[in-house]
DNA sequence: GTGGGTGCAAACTATTTGCACGCAC
DNA sequence: GTGCGTGCAAATAGTTTGCACCCAC
């Protein structure tokens, strides 16, 4: 469902969606929220959070909910992959073709009418990668380690 | 992380760890307080969370993180998938192995240190398709079905 | 003027935390 | 007595919602 709707664009929206598709980190709404405030200080938060899941339901935008709390957005509607830092929280995309055969290896195995499915892969970042190395620090190790 | 640690057994704790381990559903906090309560009825909430938090440190069960807000928690330490059904949101397990091969797959298209994986397949758990042939509805279908 | 979109603030949900008390050692 | 674990309640974080206002049509 989705991508039939087509909702109408307002100076709100566009920027919402300009600077979602502008950066690649997958941004929570309080940090798209501070981005998009830059541009039109007086912005409200319920405003960022009404639109981005408006776009959702559109089919514009994807929203990545995934470990942890907060949910992420990705204006990349394709599917794919995504890898979070254990560290510093960072999502990255995964680049690569997703695995549809997945889907199939499974139906064997429970009684559920399989739709979809979502990868998600846990590791740490170069940035933080560079950082351990320097400090010597492990970090956290949260995650989920299989 | 996790395993080494081995903690007090208060009745609290054996109890949460008992209803967990009795059912299959992957219960989040909440329903688990209520089932708990209905054993040690003044049980709080803030104890029940910092327990499940506690065994997960010490390895004794372990959280799933996944799509949609609330955490679940899993009584069963080994590695495996969930599917979780789009339209009651109930949690089961994916019989079979994992795919180890997966991280090696993907080790080569991104720059992180490739940790883990977490994998969550959607669909229509039996009960809901049953439902769903006798009233002809067709649910939500939010999920995030590639 | 009607309706959708917005800003603001309050509400809500899930989770965490400070604190005082009590029991085991 | 010391310390950990608990119950309770308040605090926090993330998100949603009610409401009044405004602007485009």
């Amino acid at each position: 469902m989705a991508d039939s709707r087509r909702i109408k664009m307002t100076p709100q929206r566009q920027v919402i969606l300009e600077e979602l598709t502008k950066v690649t980190t997958h941004p929570t709404a309080a940090e798209l929220y501070d981005k998009v405030r830059k541009r039109l200080p007086h912005i409200s938060l319920g405003t960022v959070y009404r639109n981005l899941e408006l776009m959702t339901d559109s089919g514009m935008i994807r929203k990545i909910e995934m470990a942890g709390a907060q949910k992420r957005f990705d204006a990349m509607v394709k599917h794919h992959y995504h890898v979070r830092c254990v560290r510093c929280d960072r999502v990255d995309d995964v680049g690569g073709d997703t695995f549809p055969g997945i889907e199939e290896t499974v139906k064997g195995l429970c009684d559920y009418e399989i739709l979809g499915h979502r990868l998600e892969f846990t590791g740490i970042c170069p940035d933080c990668r560079r950082e351990r190395l320097g400090s010597g620090d492990d970090g956290d190790g949260s995650g989920g380690g299989p």
